[in-house]
DNA sequence: ACGATTTCCGGGAATGAGC
DNA sequence: GCTCATTCCCGGAAATCGT
């Protein structure tokens, strides 16, 4: 697609030379100069990231990455010596000015060493694709910014920089090729990637496509939130089965720390970063989005099933269980995201007495790690005291496929 | 100490020099070329090292170590510029060179690149020590040598190799001090450090003062390595109650697998390397060394005060034991390293029927981390079968003090 | 003194080398 | 296919930084 206008391109410039004599000789140069500034910016955008960097990137471990130079099976045929590609870390702000120079700056100073971090543009001669591919990079260490206040390493984002020199086959013109990945939070240790997570979530969710790198809004409406919240559910469990009224309902609670307003009201609210991942929930030890993560990891890893099969109403508080459950008969359970234990989750289920009294008691949470042990399936099985799993099934017929065999 | 040979030598220079004219034209220059000479050796083997590298390296791994020149305050005083001293990796090989050219050559190749291997050679201004301090030294790489047959990696000895170039004051001599370390095995990642130990204690222990590097003998008496064992096993348990005769016995019995020698035959005999930490012992899946370092191990994270009280006969065979246990009364037991699992305690008891019918039980061994969940006294005290600690101690008399509060 | 950030490194898992 | 050797990297612990 992008040769054909390559194509386009020199006939146009062909024919132009051809009416040469008749244009006059003031015409001539400049549409010349029209026609170089035409190419370059064509070749500019020819030159993409085919493969991202990933966007949490970790120092002192390695990751992949690629460029792809669309043009270059058309414009570099005959190539002496390979070019080669170099990707350097460049902060926010030395993105923001490349962006600003329209990417005719070259870097000064690199903040961060790349290993490995040059690599041959070649082109396939089987797929024709001419790419410079980084399968063993690795950033040594990181440059941080200042920063103002309040804020975190892991709201930092820098990007990686790949750039080349090349020269154009047919009209000899050397050209500047740079393009920048997309932002990138860059973390020393996994207890960094929680955060960086959030950052980079936010950032994708919420970002225009041609903003001034990388800014961001810095609240955006609740229903956009939900969206986002409901779409990294299901890309990270890896399920069908998405968020449901109730839930947001539940998540709206208690992002905003608000139990008397209506869904309806929620509706219409604006939620910061802040409140995102900042923040510290009321009587908590983390944020929402913490909290939030906790339970993508724990649903990814040992609840997919259960999760996919409905049989976990998670976003719920205990109140509202409580309320549910009291009116059920003895033994009826439902299960529920602990709000206090990032990644855990609890049985709730009603005891009945024979006066018709009824008490709800909540079962000490299950970490990913207590689930790894024995499942839920089988410690769902294992406790006497569950019955009927809200509102009224039977819990062998609910969880009977989840039982392991004794 | 070393100061006064060098006052007496330049005293004896002096007297010589103020003789000269009467020593005549032929002696003098033979005079002092042998100075010269006893000069020079007198400075060389007053650079030594201090503190010793560790002899299990691991790469991509911090350690320390230091050299220091005696004669530095005496001969040094004036130094315009700091002297630098190196560390270089060096193989068993050209350790053996520089030995022989009596540490007159020079270093050709590394093997293997050591960060921050430059430091200055420094007097301390209080102590008057003149050292190099390597504090923050790191193996990259290490380059290994082509190995024969069935040697390991873990067999290989190298070494660091300190050296530096200084001019003496007073004479304004140049000399090049070198000294190597002690032999060094570098492993790449901690399974193998089990193995590298094995060839360091054996190096340690059995290697002659002058010796060519890094030779050492392949078979050695049974006793000596018996005290070796036993020197080992107190520094590393950190205990003075050492190994006793019958320990001895069953270990010569596990180690030259023959069980009908008595412990007399045994102190004549002599032990391989291979029978050490080579040859896997008869239907176990390791070595005599692997299994012995798991009960140092074991003993020294989990068992330390036991075995100061004498509460673990611990080195018996499970036949031996068999018998033992079985001509006492019920509950009798005592307690024994597994010779099946590497790093395991086990507890043998005797049960006794009402008839006199005996039977010998064998509880499954501890590891160190069942041992770090619920301790052993706790253990003993829980199981009821238990009654007397083999002869006849109460089982609580025995191991009352090391219960912990329930 | 505390939380944030980073370094250090043990050890499981994956990968690679040699047979 | 196995064993030996190495690389990769998670995550606990400790050190260090910043306030």
């Amino acid at each position: 697609r992008c040769e054909n206008l390559v194509d386009v391109y020199f006939q146009l410039q062909q024919q132009v030379m051809a009416a040469s004599t008749e244009l006059g000789p003031e015409l001539l140069p400049r549409l010349l100069e029209r026609f170089n500034e035409v190419l370059s910016s064509l070749v500019k955008s020819s030159f993409l990231v085919e493969k991202q960097p990933p966007q949490v990137l970790k120092t002192q471990t390695k990751f992949q990455a690629s460029v792809r130079f669309l043009l270059g099976p058309r414009l570099l045929k005959a190539a002496p010596k390979p070019y080669v590609v170099r990707a350097d870390m460049v902060t926010e702000k030395q993105a923001r000015e490349l962006e600003l120079s329209n990417y005719s700056n070259t870097l000064s100073e690199s903040t961060g060493e790349i290993l490995h971090n040059m690599v041959a543009l070649e082109t396939n001669p089987t797929s024709g694709n001419c790419c410079a591919n980084f399968k063993n990079v690795l950033l040594k260490k990181i440059k941080r910014c200042e920063r103002k206040g309040s804020e975190s390493v892991t709201e930092e984002k820098c990007a990686v920089l790949f750039s080349t020199n090349v020269t154009l086959t047919p009209s000899n013109v050397s050209i500047h090729l740079q393009v920048l990945s997309l932002p990138i939070v860059v973390i020393v240790h996994g207890n960094q990637d929680n955060n960086a997570k959030a950052t980079v979530l936010w950032d994708n969710a919420f970002s225009d496509i041609d903003r001034v790198p990388f800014a961001v809004a810095e609240r955006v409406p609740w229903d956009k939130m939900c969206d986002t919240l409901n779409l990294k559910f299901m890309a990270e469990v890896q399920t069908t089965k998405g968020l449901l009224k109730e839930h947001y309902f539940f998540l709206a609670q208690k992002i905003f720390n608000d139990h008397s307003a209506s869904p309806e009201d929620f509706q219409s609210r604006h939620i910061s970063w802040a409140q995102f991942n900042k923040e510290i929930l009321p009587g908590r030890g983390f944020t929402f989005w913490q909290w939030f993560d906790g339970v993508l990891d724990l649903t990814k890893r040992c609840l997919k099933s259960y999760w996919s099969d409905r049989l976990i109403m998670g976003f719920i508080s205990k109140q509202y269980v409580c309320k549910l459950l009291s009116m059920q008969p003895d033994g009826t359970f439902l299960l529920r995201f602990s709000d206090s234990e990032i990644g855990g989750i609890t049985i709730a289920y009603v005891i009945r007495g024979k006066d018709g009294s009824s008490q709800v008691e909540n079962i000490q949470p299950f970490s990913a790690k207590d689930l790894s042990i024995r499942s839920l399936g089988d410690r769902i099985r294992d406790l006497e005291q569950l019955r009927n799993l809200y509102p009224n099934i039977p819990k062998d017929q609910a969880f009977g496929s989840h039982y392991n065999s004794e």
